[in-house]
DNA sequence: CCTCATTCCTGCGGGC
DNA sequence: TGCCCGCAGGAATGAG
């Protein structure tokens, strides 16, 4: 799945094969890949012919491509999201949704989405940051992110860790399989109550987010290939690296106790029952009069 | 205001 | 063989 890493990955190919290149016009073949633009598939289509990509930029797992006229285009990949590059000759994946085709002739960009949990949108005005993902906070290698202000934010939560590392307006670019990982390193189980942690340990936390988050983009940029804008979550780039998620069953690489999988937000949790506890008491809600 | 469950979607693989 | 079900999960949404 494209978190962090695997979209940062995306927006260096984008930069390189969309960036000054006129848009002649535009395709949407599946209306849901548009759905958060309001206005529908002609507006979009429409809005875009004749404009030219000025930059990539990315907020959190989301990207924006500034356009010559102020306004931009606003990309999630969701779950099964790519930017393809193809040259008008390859034949049309099942899945594509959305096609740009430049002035400048091949390659054309092509957006992929078999599940369709990603999608695309125009945010008039939104060059310097649209205001549909101004609520998305600053990823962890953010130079301008305030680590001071996470742990603060983070220990004036009443929830569990996990759930404050996937808020993407808390702190940004985490997925499921990072935070496990992270969570891992730092040796605390994901249902640890947020207040009850120290200030200390959210920073060593969050310099395992760091870390871990750091390695796989140094994966994602050693497998890019320049003419496949690269966004496949599920290739082999960084799973040989994973110390626990997708690892039910198998020792953990500290200690030997088997990873165990446990349900979580709809969805799954791998941990070493060693290393990492559950937390003994569970908090109790307060009763208001 | 804060927290959290629900919902969207489709291909794959296991079980019967 | 073929069907059904569970699973993968980011984030908007509305409930409480």
């Amino acid at each position: 799945m494209p978190e962090l890493p695997e979209v940062e990955t995306v927006r260096n190919g984008l930069l390189a094969w969309t960036v000054g290149r006129p848009i002649e016009a535009v395709e949407v073949l599946h209306p849901r890949a548009i759905r958060r633009h309001a206005p529908g598939a002609v507006d979009f289509v429409d809005a875009l012919a004749g404009r030219t990509v000025t930059d990539v930029r990315r907020r959190g797992k989301y990207l924006w491509l500034p356009l010559d006229n102020g306004d931009a285009i606003i990309a999630h990949l969701g779950m099964s999201g790519q930017f393809r590059l193809a040259s008008s000759s390859t034949p049309d994946d099942t899945h594509l949704r959305v096609r740009f085709r430049f002035a400048d002739g091949d390659p054309q960009l092509r957006f992929v989405d078999q599940r369709t949990f990603g999608g695309l949108s125009i945010s008039p005005g939104g060059a310097e940051l649209p205001d549909e993902i101004a609520h998305i906070a600053r990823d962890p290698m953010d130079p301008q992110f305030d680590d001071a202000e996470f742990v603060k934010a983070v220990r004036r939560r009443r929830s569990e860790i996990k759930r404050a590392l996937l808020d993407q307006s808390l702190i940004s670019g985490v997925g499921n399989i990072y935070a496990d990982e992270a969570l891992w390193r730092a040796k605390l189980h994901g249902a640890r109550p947020t207040d009850a942690l120290t200030k200390p340990a959210v920073l060593r936390l969050l310099g395992h987010v760091r870390d871990v988050l750091g390695e796989a983009l140094l994966a994602g940029g050693t497998s890019f290939d320049s003419l496949y804008v690269n966004v496949n979550g599920e290739s082999g780039y960084f799973d040989r690296s994973l110390a626990v998620y997708g690892r039910e069953g198998l020792p953990c690489l500290r200690c030997g106790t088997l990873i165990r999988r446990e349900s979580f937000m709809n969805r799954s949790s791998y941990s070493c029952p060693t290393c990492q506890p559950r937390p003994r008491h569970r908090r109790v809600p307060l009763v208001r009069a």
